[in-house]
RNA sequence: GCCGGUGUAGCUCAGUUGGCAGAGCAACUGAUUCGUAAUCAGUAGGUCGGUGGUUCGAGUCCACUCACCGGCACCA
């Protein structure tokens, strides 16, 4: 005789165990119908599952915000009766929610092919048509075991054989699909509505790792409506629109060839934007007590093996064996030319400390052929690299200033959603578990001292040490890892860093890594992608592009020109025999930020006449007043994005 | 690196069962002096990613390879 509690607070009562549905019905047909789940005592359980004893409910609709994660693991499952269906001798492996929609891992031999797709996604609406009732069963681990490898189903057997002694090994069937799930489910496939497709077909690796079996992952997105998955799909455009290769290529910044993957060619412009970002960076630097450094390119192997680098990533390293047999390395990082130069001449002392060196430091790392991607990941790149040498009581302080310039310089560059995650200790590492300890602390302590929230990244520390990683969160809601500060008591040890202390003895100094827009290739690629090419005045590489209606406007036309550059603006003039909605055109796909047209009366009046870029308004002003006005603007920063 | 896909003019893309490599835009030449996202006409432009093979004949079929795209793994 269960008691049921309603969210109103009325009680209602039943003669025996009763079901979600069923408390559903008694309440509403609508209601009955709308359902999804039901929470019973604050857990979500099947709406099937019998309630046995008093309770306070409440049943959740399936276009309830949380609900999406349900729906999207049933579109899971759905996609998994489906593929069962067409290619039953494919083996069933997982298939989780993710953000955004969902996938499931299938093993089978033969590849999908996009045709298999549409195929699958045909067969998920028969399959939401049939309205098959979803059945959760509890079962005993050894039978789940065997049953699931007399379906020829391994991986599930697998994945039920490691669940942990003791917990409910929960089975869901519909239609003739059985399969293992922790719930909840739907109570029928119909449910689960049309608002889904499929996206793209790949390999993943069986349980993440390398050294597994590859599977064929198959990629799909769901929402509780068709407006959702419209909306959806609309963003997934526009991201498209955004794709700095494209709009690279377009706005004529940089370009890549074959001879050089994952490298740059930057063009003129493109290579403005980068000197521009990497001038604003040395400003805010120096400002903050950084001396900048230029280390080789090219140093002796043995340098690399001393700092553990060899050891830890020498197939990810470019070498060169020169005539004289000696084999050198193209630094993959700068670190260990940052120690030389503390090394070096007089021995420091703690009156020096701390010392800041900072060096926009080209490296080249060999990545994996699969990782390139246009600007965002590249084996040739710049860093805005510095080392803090300092002792350690001097780490709170230094590190702590480091995450105010770090935010500041992306507040400047328009990211004003920032968040940091502390990446502690990974499996493969150097120096001892006490070393670790401390350097662990003494971040946590830095951090702390910010008052900045953060999360913890497990495991993900650098090989030498623990670090904070700066993430930012584009105009579209994408996260980018760009900064990190990084405490290393390892390095120093390794490379023979020391310093006289008060105390008259030697000391190793204390080394904080830092980056703050991390590479500036992809930094760029970033801002490209963040603002859809259309960049603030102060990070467009051409900012005022001066337009002549007809020839007679040629000779103001340069006056203006050099008016503007005399102000320090990046102009440039086109005197070319084109109609003028011509030229607008061509300035504007290349994301010029203001087009100055100058035509008879602007020519007589000495006025120009101001086009922003994504505007069809133009401003008629007095040359002095727009230059001025113009200058004035290219100095703000921190502007947000506008769609 | 792994799975799958794609490479044809500067860009976007056609190219049938193997039978003379195409279009639009861009470029160039000429005309047009024009008021805010494409003026008109003409010309030129290609080792069909590369190498090898099958064939009388390969953009098309096969093998290898390179690069790129989407994921996975990696990311000091």
């Amino acid at each position: 005789m269960p008691e049921i509690t309603l969210p109103d607070g009325s009680v209602r009562a039943f003669d025996g165990p009763v079901t979600g549905l069923a408390i559903a019905e008694s309440i509403g047909r609508r209601l009955a119908r709308d359902a999804a789940v039901i929470r019973v005592d604050g857990e979500l359980w099947d709406l099937t599952r019998p309630i046995e004893q008093d309770a306070a409910v409440a049943i959740v609709t399936r276009d309830a915000p949380e609900m999406l994660e349900l729906l999207r693991h049933d579109a899971a499952h759905a996609l998994a009766e489906a593929v069962k269906e067409l290619w039953p001798e494919t083996q069933v492996t997982i298939g989780p929610a993710i953000e955004n929609g969902f996938y499931y891992d299938f093993a089978r031999e033969e590849p999908f092919t996009p045709e298999d797709l549409e195929r699958m996604e045909a067969r998920m609406r028969e399959i939401v048509d049939r309205d098959e009732p979803v059945r959760r069963e509890v079962w005993d681990r050894d039978a789940a075991v065997r049953f699931f490898r007399e379906q020829g189903e391994h991986y599930k057997a697998e994945l039920i054989a490691a669940i942990p002694q003791g917990e409910t090994i929960s089975i869901y069937t519909q239609g003739a699909f059985v399969d293992l799930c922790r719930g909840p489910h739907l109570p029928s496939t119909g449910r689960l509505g049309k608002a889904f497709k499929l996206l793209r077909v790949s390999g993943a690796y069986w349980r993440g790792d390398a050294r597994n079996a590859m599977l064929q992952r198959v990629y799909g997105t769901c929402w509780a409506t068709q407006e959702q998955l419209d909306r959806y799909l609309h963003q997934l455009e526009e991201a498209e629109r955004r794709d700095h290769r494209r709009l690279g290529r377009e706005m004529d910044l940089f370009h890549h060839q074959e001879e050089a993957p994952g490298a740059v060619f930057w063009h003129p412009r493109g290579w403005t934007m980068v000197q521009v970002l990497t001038e604003f960076v040395r400003r805010r630097q120096a400002a903050a007590g950084y001396m900048e450094v230029n280390t080789p390119e090219v140093m002796d192997r043995s340098l690399w093996e001393a700092s553990g680098h060899w050891e830890a990533y020498a197939e990810h390293m470019y070498t060169t064996q020169t005539e004289d047999g000696r084999l050198y390395a193209l630094k993959p990082m700068n670190c260990p030319g940052h120690v030389q130069l503390f090394r070096h001449g007089a021995v420091k002392s703690y009156r020096d400390l701390p010392m800041r060196f900072a060096e926009f430091g080209k490296c080249h790392r060999y990545e994996p052929s699969g990782a390139l991607h246009g600007l965002m990941r590249v084996r040739a790149f710049c860093q805005d690299d510095a080392h803090v040498f300092c002792t350690e009581d001097q780490i709170t302080a230094e590190a702590n200033a480091m995450c105010d310039l770090i935010l500041g310089i992306y507040r400047d560059c328009g990211f004003h959603d920032v968040y940091i995650k502390f990446a502690d200790r990974p499996e493969r590492r150097v120096g001892s578990d006490a070393v670790w300890d401390k350097a662990e602390a003494a971040l946590r302590a830095a951090i702390g001292s910010t008052g900045l929230e953060y999360t913890i990244n497990p495991g993900e520390g650098a090989f030498y040490g623990p670090k904070l990683e700066f993430v930012l969160r584009d105009a579209i809601g994408r996260d980018w890892q760009c900064g990190t500060v990084q405490v290393d008591f390892n390095l120093p040890v390794r490379l023979g860093a020391s310093y006289v202390g008060e105390d008259g003895e030697r000391h190793v100094p204390v080394m904080l890594h830092r980056a703050m827009l991390g590479s500036m290739e992809r930094f760029t690629g970033i801002l490209i992608e963040h603002y859809a090419g259309n960049l603030p005045l102060w990070l467009a590489p051409l900012q005022v592009q001066v337009a002549t209606i007809t020839s007679d406007g040629d000779d103001y036309a340069r006056e203006v020109v050099s008016r503007l550059r005399a102000a320090g603006l990046r102009a440039d003039v086109d005197l070319r025999n084109e109609k003028i909605s011509y030229k607008v055109r061509e300035h504007s796909v290349a994301k010029v930020p203001v087009i100055l047209a100058l035509g008879k009366r602007e020519v007589e009046e000495r006025t120009v006449a101001m086009r922003r870029l994504g505007s069809r308004a133009q401003e008629v002003l007095a040359l002095d007043a727009a230059v001025e006005q113009l200058a004035e603007e290219a100095r703000r920063m921190g502007s947000v994005p506008t769609q």
